[in-house]
DNA sequence: ACAAAAGTGTTACCCTTACACCCATGT
DNA sequence: ACATGGGTGTAAGGGTAACACTTTTGT
């Protein structure tokens, strides 16, 4: 019973055996903000009911930054995305099951370490692409998840822990806001990211004391209430406060 | 011009081709404490000047958790050590210059992504072991580093940096730190981890609000001055007090 | 006597938390 | 009117930073 996924697999295994490095994997957990949750890209394998995080191999010739920011542009048609390699996975039966079926001489049944990475992404500017290997390529809510294929579940749990860390350190909110943002938003973004409610009035008063926001001469119109301020990050200012910490003491 | 680690390379490459996963490489930073000082266990290979972190590969049936364990005990004698992966670097010429005179068929020769880890280790019980490739292996201040092979320098700064951001995650104290220790020791640790001075007083009270150290009836004789009290981390308030961090606000 | 260690006190300062109040504005 | 947003006030509490003082004790 050769299915289609079986049938390109074994097709491409040559090509991928003389091209990239053997052994190791990419794989990216990509992060979106949209109407006020967080999202996830994932892939659907044809042939295959679970999902999958977004990856790929490197080549033989290629750094392993660049080989990251090439799959990701592969499947979000973006580029220069904030990218941040978190942690390598290499347990040895990581893959087994997935490939049970598979010939044994298959380049994509060997054993693999991914190395994982997270990406933060404007939401707005991604079009996602499904590759010669999947049928379907969509935003999933962090909270309704569809199983995950191999490990796939473990290294989102990680990205999502090591982004929480991350948040006093790395451009979180200038990569996953439109430019244009709104202090709400911003605040629905932290309590998501941080899974807490903050309160709204120190938050505005935190935010402001930073000073790496610019308020804007405009309103978001439209909206069914009062339309709120629009802000942008002054970029400068938020990477130089970042590079101690937004807070935090020793 | 065949010199001894030349030879040696050469007649072990089938044997690491048929059992080590090829183009991954473990580097181990492993730091101890001791004279009041940090220091990273490093290796002089045969007929070079330059040294290197101890590292090794993964076996092709071994978890990659398993094998930086391997190559740890290898060459401390120590087991359960404290081993946190930190990053993994995979710039494609990172091992070029040095390899530049081997065979081009030498498995040790391919490019190689090293997945890097640091490990915390009681300085007392560490053996240091040379292995077949070396002619030295020791213990090295962090602050008078010898020149490093590679991308050495760039792992061992980055482990650094990470030991320093996991100080209120991590239990650094109990790995570093002989069982028993005095509170200027642990202050002394701090103050090169974090490379600040910190207030004695200040400390002492921060230490002692946290719960998480047993002063035992014990003093530690034979320095010059007053005899100052020993202490011993209770463990499971230390490991507890990690899980949300020893400070910090959101 | 001297120097290090232990333990405590003090003060100013900053930040957080939690509530509460005002006003503005879009439906 | 009502819900949301913007902006500010405040009081309690907790941690930090910096300094200083005392007592203890080994050489």
């Amino acid at each position: 019973m050769k299915n289609d996924l079986y049938k390109i697999l074994v097709e491409l295994s040559p090509n991928y055996k003389k091209n990239y490095l053997p052994s190791i994997s990419i794989d990216c957990v990509v992060f979106g903000f949209h109407d006020a949750s967080l999202k996830v890209l994932l892939l659907q394998l044809k042939n295959t009911t679970k999902w999958g995080l977004p990856g790929g191999y490197l080549k033989r010739d290629e750094d392993l930054n660049a080989g990251a920011n090439r799959i990701l542009k592969e499947r979000t048609g973006a580029e220069n995305i904030f990218l941040n390699q978190f942690k390598t996975f290499g347990k040895k039966n990581r893959s087994e099951e997935f490939f049970s079926d598979f010939p044994d001489d298959l380049w994509h049944k060997q054993r693999y370490i991914s190395i994982a990475h997270y990406a933060l992404i404007n939401f707005e500017i991604v079009n996602p692409v499904i590759d010669q290997f999947s049928e379907a390529c969509e935003w999933k809510e962090i909270s309704e998840l569809p199983e995950l294929m191999m490990d796939h579940e473990d290294i989102f749990n990680e990205a999502l822990l090591q982004l929480r860390r991350d948040l006093n350190y790395k451009p979180v909110g200038l990569n996953l806001l439109p430019e244009k943002f709104t202090m709400p938003e911003l605040q629905k973004l932290y309590e998501i990211i941080l899974d807490k409610k903050l309160n709204r009035g120190n938050f505005y008063r935190k935010m402001t004391r930073y000073e790496i926001l610019e308020k804007l001469n405009e309103t978001r119109k439209g909206g069914a209430h009062k339309a709120p301020d629009l802000y942008k990050f002054d970029e400068k200012k938020y990477k130089a406060a970042l590079k101690t910490g937004l807070q935090e003491s020793w």
